[in-house]
Formats: C-alpha cells, structure tokens, sequence
DNA sequence: TGCGTTCGTTAGAAGTTCTAACTCCCCGGC
DNA sequence: GCCGGGGAGTTAGAACTTCTAACGAACGCA
C-alpha cells in the first residue's frame, strides 16, 4: 500500500488528534450549525491554544471537507448495511435513509441542504455520493426486474437519451426514472421534516413518509 | 391608521435607506450565501461606515428577519398572482413556484432550506408563511370538489383526526393530503435541482418537475 | 432663530480565521 | 548513549467580523 497512514507513532498521534478535532465539531455542528463551526473553539475545548489546529487541518475549508467526506461515507455504509439485510429491499432503504438523517439532522443538511456558493465539493466526495446512488439504484432497478415492454413514462425516454451519469448501469429507463422520484420525494418530506416545517401541524410527518413510501413501490403514475 | 410610515422626510428617508441596504443584503446573498452576509460589507459599499447601520437595524439578526419576511412576501404575492391568473389552476401555481425559486436560488434556501439554529422566525412571518400554504390548499381542494364519498389514504385518515393546523379550512382530508404530498414532492425536486445535485445529469430537471406534477393532478396512489 | 432629535463618525472591545516567528521536546540515526 | 532535525505548541499580530459608546454636525420643527 502507498499510505497506509499510521506507520510512525507520530502518524499516529496525528491521526488520533485530527479524529478528536472531528469529534468536536460534529459536536458543535449539531448544536449550532455548520456556519458557526469556530476552529478556535474546538482548540479551547481540547486545551490547546488557537493556531495549534492549523497544524493539523489547512483551515475550516479542509476540516468542513473531511467531516462532509464522514458524512457521506456514513451514509453509504448505512445504506450498504441495509441493503445487505434487507436484500436490497426498496423500502428498507428509505428507512435506513430516514433513520440516518433523523439521527443527525445537521449532518444530513450538511449533504443535501443549502449549499456553500463558493464551496466545490473535491472528486473523492461525489465519489462516495455516486455510490449511495447506484445503492439507491440497485434497489429501484431489482424491484421492476423485466419492464422493458412497458412504455415508460415520458420523462423516461427523456431519461434514456441522457444516461451517461449512470456509468454501465443496467438500469432500465423506468428503474432511473423510478430512483429520481424516489430520491427527490423522499427527500422533500425529510428535509422539510427535518427543517422543522411540519412542527405545529400536528400530524405524523412518518407517516407520511411511509405514504409516500407505499406509492413508490407502486408503479409511477 | 397608526404607523403609516411615511410621515416626516425623515422617516421617508429611513425607510428608503433601510430598502437600499436590503437591497445590497440581497445581492450579497445571491452571490456568498446567508451566512456570508456582512452588515460591515453593505456599509461599505454603500459609502457609509461601519456602526452606521446600527442606526437603522439592531443587528444582523433583525436585517436576516427582514429579508425573510420580504422573501415571504414576494412568494405569496406571485402565488396569489398565479391563482388568480390561472383561476387556481395547481400546475399555474407549481410553475410559478418553481419560477420564483430559480429567479434566486438563495432566497429560496432563505426560506426552505437549512434552518439556522439558533434562529426563530418571528409571529409574522410565519403568518406569511400560512398563506402560501393556504393558496396551494385551496387549489388541491379544488381539483378534487367532491371526494368525499372516496374512502381516501390511510394517511388522510390520519389527517382528518390531526387537522387543527388548517384552522378553519373546509378541505377534505384528501384535499390535506394532496397538499402536503405536493410541498414536498416540489420541495423535493426544486431543492435539490438548486442545490446542483443534478448538474453533471445530463437530464433536464423541469421534465421531471413536470412528471411530478402530472402525477399530482391525478389520483393519489 | 434656536433647540432637540437623529445622523454619521471615530474609538474600542471581543470575537473570528489565519500567518509568522519562536521555543521545546520527541524520535530516529549514528 | 547522544545529538540533530523536524514536528508540536506557543505567543504576537494582521485583517476581518459584530456591536457599544461617545462625540460632532446637520437637519427639521416650533
């Protein structure tokens, strides 16, 4: 291997202290958001003096960075996990996914929430990213197994003249039309959810989740 | 009228001084995001120096609590526009809502995307906010007039037992449903297409807001 | 015309990120 | 076993930020 990382002792230490620096700020972050992460307080927190952390982290850009790539290497785990258990299961899935951001709401804004303007996400995160989707995909792909002589919807043969995102996927058109609508409505009941939109209407925001849920098992309208 | 605002010129000068420096908070926020936004910067720019805002808003918090209620503003007042235009057609007001939202991305986030912490919305504003909600109701509950001898969703079930947050509103439990199903889903598409999480697709993302949409206009699943 | 309110200013406190320079100690080679 | 190099942590400081306090000056109303 090139880098295994924790060859000298002193590889070590650092890679420990750059792990408790994390530690701290999934901390901070959960309590006050990811904007007001101050590498100045992490420092006063573990004892040590402002610019010790620069040491160990370029600046707040690299930090914010690392725990987006934890976060999405979280996710993807957890979602492997389930599809693993469950065999793939569509709506087992969604749970997990539900579960995760539920879990840590902040870390799932930090993913799919308000993006940074200035910020680009490095390769080695979209890389992670593409892999919760082809999980994602797998499952949407495995629950219509033979629906090539179906028509489609019309937003699916739109998909499948622009399918170069899927890599060699074997999807069908309808299997990425049905992981699109998937991601995105589950995606707006948890984030509004999530956001805090729902409180005071009184309903159970799972259950409509687990509504919307039923309908994607369904075939698409 | 109690407070008409404009009495002597130098309220009138106030308030047109207030307008200019929302104004600048807005291009500021279109370009570095909410929490980029720097009172000290606006003063700059517009000549003046520093603490000189302070005359004008008793912080940054009070200047965010503007825009937010101003944003509000302009989306029920397009919304409105839009119903009555289109005789609360709900593919006019679905449109209308994903052109206000592309118009500027980050007045949308402002709104519906990932909550400060620490803030809360004021009474007011939250009021504006029940009137957009209230304009998509109502079309919902015009697409479908009588539904009420459908046995409906579960989920509406649920509702009719959890809708004191529609006050007085005389939607049907299917009508609550297809409102909430329609937030989200629109949510759903038009937060992530915003955030760029469909960049580098290749798809066009309106199709598949149009595919949602035309699911919407028919039966629930 | 004069007085008071309000405006805009500068000064300054407390916070942030981040650079520069300095000390000190630990680890590895000899 | 020693001794030098490099990494760790420190303080100092620049350039920001929000926000308070105190000051002069200008404006408007009576």
């Amino acid at each position: 291997m090139a880098k295994t990382g924790a060859d000298t002792p002193r590889e070590r230490y650092r890679a420990q202290l750059r792990e408790e620096v994390k530690q701290h700020a999934w901390q901070q972050i959960a309590t006050a958001g990811a904007s007001a992460l101050s590498l100045n307080a992490i420092a006063k927190q573990m004892g040590l003096s402002g610019p010790a952390l620069y040491r160990y982290f370029a600046g707040r850009d690299e930090l914010i960075t690392e725990l987006v790539r934890d976060a999405y290497r979280s996710l993807a785990d957890t979602l492997a996990a389930a599809a693993d258990d469950d065999g793939a299961d569509l709506a087992g899935l969604a749970r997990a996914l539900r579960g995760w951001a539920l879990a840590d709401p902040q870390r799932y804004f930090l993913l799919y929430g308000t993006p940074v303007p200035g910020y680009h996400a490095p390769e080695d995160t979209t890389a992670i990213a593409d892999e919760i989707m082809r999980t994602l995909l797998d499952a949407c792909a495995a629950l219509a197994p033979a629906p090539a002589d179906t028509p489609g919807t019309p937003f699916a043969d739109h998909l499948a003249a622009h399918r170069d995102w899927v890599g060699d996927h074997p999807a069908t058109p309808a299997a990425l039309h049905r992981f699109l609508v998937l991601w995105t409505r589950l995606h707006g009941v948890l984030s509004l959810e999530l956001a805090g939109h729902f409180t005071g209407m009184g309903f159970r925001p799972e259950l409509l989740f687990e509504a919307e849920l039923d309908g994607l098992t369904a075939p698409l309208a």
